[in-house]
DNA sequence: GTCTATACCTTGATAGAC
DNA sequence: GTCTATCAAGGTATAGAC
């Protein structure tokens, strides 16, 4: 069964200026060793610049975690805002929805366990910027779900809930996910799709 | 309904001894701002002993983190193993062992955090040790699923797939769950032991 | 915008008295 | 077993030449 309303996120643009290296190398550094793990040393070694070179386009280490936190919430966001608003049918938007963001948690599992794992380690203000949008990214999810249940298609009990168990599935996807694993992320989307379904459906 | 298997963790022994004071103190520091940015400064003050107390009990900082990740494995193992025995059938024991599990994810949320977060950054022999538990976390409720499976009562296609998501959906539990959070952790458990269940059922 | 050099601080861990 | 004092290493970030 093909899923004509999900999406392949955009390739990633490959570096050309110092600045976009430099959040492909802390991505990657990030992800693999932890935000605090991470000296701008290695960042700085990774992107091919010297220590120094880091703060010519980011005035801190925290600054560029935030830059690259901001710019995988948002690509997050409106991958599923967009499956969400092409879905004829509430089925169809939960399965699309959970689809996408399941496989873009495999497909850019680095990006993923940046946003997911490192993001608590922000400065304050930078942090509730992006607490702000991961509501509306829960916000997609649990719209889905109300309208779902108010023409009779879905089982809900308690919508908030259901919402956070479901997309706990999909995130969970970049902490067990690497390159080495054969199952590929359009596979792993259509089956993440089919569970959410699966979870809330009306029993017959 | 109740659930007469499903059992209550039993509660973690005060601190009397130093050693335990420390691991105490290093589950809170670790949990909270993850193992890379904690001092040992950190650990010391909040057990109540100086910097260098640390030593006398463990050699090093990466052996702190050891023991409390070994601890935790060894007790989430346990109560699933005690939970599978004694169910009567697989569809009671992925009940109430993914009941049990969601629970102490909720109950113990900061040893949880530790446990699922921190223990990648474990030096390469303890990572490997304790991979070897986390293999047999993932045995018990797959080996459910295959009896289940066998007896006609799930409906699964990939096992090894379906064991990965319910299992998700339980450890995310400690990334949300917290003290200012009103479901009680019982029926955290008891819906998450619902939801497994509704996953892998055959339906009518 | 990139470099070299370095200031200044914090870290994990140790020495040695009590 | 706990302390005070301290070391050596490595951290973020800055200064100033080019």
């Amino acid at each position: 069964m093909s899923l004509p309303t999900r999406r392949r996120p955009p390739p990633r643009p490959s570096g050309s200026t110092a600045s976009e290296r430099l959040k492909e190398a802390a991505i990657i550094e990030f992800s693999d060793r932890g935000f605090h793990a991470t000296t701008t040393r290695d960042i700085a070694a990774r992107a091919g610049l010297s220590p120094a070179g880091v703060y010519v386009h980011f005035p801190s280490k925290e600054d560029l975690l935030y830059a690259i936190t901001l710019d995988g919430h948002l690509a997050a966001l409106e991958m599923l805002q967009e499956a969400a608003t092409d879905a004829p049918s509430p089925v169809e938007a939960l399965r699309t929805t959970v689809g996408t963001f399941a496989q873009w948690h495999a497909e850019r599992f680095q990006d993923a366990r940046v946003v997911q794992y490192e993001f608590p380690h922000l400065g304050h203000e930078h942090r509730e910027h992006i607490l702000g949008i991961r509501k509306q990214i829960n916000a997609v999810v649990s719209d889905i779900l109300t309208l779902g249940v108010a023409e009779g298609l879905f089982d809900v009990d308690d919508i908030p809930a259901t919402t956070l168990a479901i997309l706990s599935m999909a995130v969970d996807v970049c902490r067990w996910y690497d390159s080495e694993i054969k199952r590929s992320p359009e596979s792993i989307g259509n089956d993440y799709g089919e569970l959410a379904v699966r979870l809330v459906s009306a029993r017959g």
